[in-house]
DNA sequence: CCTCAAGAATAAATCGGTTTACATTTGAAA
DNA sequence: TTTCAAATGTAAACCGATTTATTCTTGAGG
């Protein structure tokens, strides 16, 4: 098999092999109806015959924009955001465009040079998950750029653009009224001082929540700067002197270190102590014990964003302008055997806030 | 701020500001040196002063491929590939192209129609992670279409096309010397039938190492074909009447259920019984015990896989042609808690092999 | 049979660059 | 001062499509 580099057959050769012009093939192809049966047939099979497929970039040179969606996200590695992507290109391509990942791992440098990418690649739309929020460099090169676009997770909302995030405050809410139910009056919340501004909303919600709700609850709160060496000591000498009924870990991972800390202190979960994490996974359900927690709607994110998104397009091409919607999707708990119910018991001492290092 | 959508500089209209040829322009920007330094430098103040940024699309019409290297992978969820991906994404920038990265959705239908895809796109080159294997149907297409690419992960080797993988076997055998040595004489292989032939060629590997260096082990394994609930029974009932003093676990979801499954059944990790996992991650050292697993070289296969696609690309220019490589990567073994020594009992019963439903 | 508008087809312009083929400068040797 | 090759510059063709402006057909109504 020799690798000679056949010529492709462009949108001329069929024209010629159908004996007609390649305006007529053009048309043909978009499914313009103003052909004649019997040229469309021609072109049908020459097209067939050449096994012709068209460069779509090529095809849309001339238009102000191409069907392409790009989508800037933090990173790829989160199994988060790699869902968001995942659903996102799925949708793009039903709606006939192919969409355009891209990771900005983190940093708002290249985010910002990525957000300059799109522009030159003359995508229709562009959704970005931001690296800090909607106020990033990201966000206000889009601006300026005046693209079209949609914002997704760590994000509030916007003048310009759609935001689309997960209810984190509601859903931080409705773990606090649950805990106060179940009789909990002892909570920790752990969390670590990210760039993103989730994790903070999520400890601010819970504990307006449990303050109006029941105030004699209390509420301690671990947010940690560092790396999860110092979290895992943090936690432990935390829990060397402090006994909540319950963890609230506001993280993934947090979840996981929290339970661990448990087990290697001999907390036996949930007798001794219940745990509730905020983002579910696969993992927490064979574990053992099931841990309870905030399963956050992804795929309804990225449906809603790029519904927005679309919806920005279209109108985009027919002059018009909208104002800008903040979707707030809300999260669903998902009970499982790590949190239980227990007597009501007002701790004796007062809040205390934790900070790391 | 109207959305007045400014009409896009193009290279025209640089060289017309710039008081020279677009040609010219063209040649600057392209950083061939046959072009005096006044005029470079007035085309460089031109673009400056325009904000022009070229459209590396329309730059690429006239070559037969454009600076773009197509990425599919079976799946964006996983760390894995996720990983991988944003590796080669940072990879591929620094080499002047940009990453397209898809997904298969582990669908070998999908992965065909994606091959043909980074094919009319006139990509450099394609890394494509099959669904199944090398032989699968995106590796076909990209055969008969002459498509310049490399294979990675879930492959063995190829006529045509370099592959890069994990050095599975060599993996399993290190770990089956790891257990003898340590005195192990009972283990037990947990893993899924997938599609992919991963898991099957670790399993394999072990046993005969073992075979070879340590007749006396008995090796059971544990292969299922389902869901994971089906798989957590499966090992629970087999736990019931086998006493294996280690599980190597071939998948790192096993390694998790396994984990729980000890604890419910309330076997101690490591005192009665050692865990190793294959495919590592984060959540492996904050677990108790620490979890000991073999870790796979992502950022190396992928580093690999990007070396070679490139060589090829380069020597494609040339006209030149190549055998094709096989390469596997070595994986190195994370010592964590959870894998102890014990002292060397030959277990009475037969080695046996449980099949799932 | 003629007219004229709607229906189809196409040549040519266009998109934003690169490359080619040729023209013009430049500069060192004669 | 001439001469000629090397260095620069540019008009025009090209890449593969779409879109526009125009021409060529049809066919119904007069």
């Amino acid at each position: 098999m020799t690798n000679q580099p056949t010529k492709r057959a462009s949108i001329h050769d069929v024209a010629r092999s159908a004996g007609v012009s390649a305006a007529t093939v053009s048309k043909v192809l978009r499914g313009v109806t103003t052909v004649k049966t019997a040229n469309a047939e021609k072109v049908q099979a020459a097209v067939e015959a050449m096994g012709y497929k068209m460069d779509p970039l090529a095809a849309g040179l001339r238009q102000t924009t191409r069907k392409i969606i790009g989508l800037i996200v933090p990173d790829l590695e989160s199994e988060f955001f790699g869902k968001i992507a995942a659903r996102l290109e799925i949708l793009a391509e039903d709606a006939g465009y192919s969409l355009s990942i891209v990771s900005s791992h983190e940093s708002e440098a290249r985010e910002e040079r990525l957000v300059e990418r799109m522009h030159v690649w003359r995508v229709a739309g562009t959704i970005l998950a931001p690296v800090r929020s909607e106020r990033g460099a990201g966000t206000q090169l889009m601006k300026s750029l005046s693209m079209t676009g949609a914002l997704i997770d760590r994000v509030v909302s916007d003048e310009i653009y759609d935001t689309v995030a997960v209810d984190n405050a509601g859903a931080s809410a409705k773990v606090a009224r649950l805990l106060a139910e179940k009789g909990h009056r002892h909570v920790t919340l752990i969390g670590l001082n990210e760039v993103s501004r989730n994790v903070r909303t999520r400890a601010s919600a819970f504990k307006q929540e449990a303050q109006t709700i029941c105030p004699d609850m209390r509420v301690d709160v671990l947010m940690i700067d560092e790396r999860e060496d110092n979290f895992r000591t943090h936690l432990s000498n935390y829990l060397d002197t402090s006994h909540p009924s319950v963890v609230f870990s506001l993280f993934q991972k947090g979840t996981l270190i929290a339970l661990s800390e448990f087990r290697r202190r001999g907390l036996r979960c949930p007798q001794d102590i219940s745990l509730v994490g905020f983002d579910d996974t696969e993992w927490m359900q064979v574990t053992y014990p099931a841990v309870s927690a905030v399963v956050q709607p992804i795929s309804k994110l990225a449906d809603h964003a790029f519904h927005r998104l679309l919806a920005k397009i279209e109108s985009q091409k027919d002059g018009k302008t909208s104002a800008s919607i903040c979707h707030l999707e809300p999260c669903t708990l998902q009970l499982r055997e790590s949190l239980v119910e227990v007597s009501p018991v007002v701790p004796a001492n007062q809040p205390q806030v934790v900070r790391g290092a």
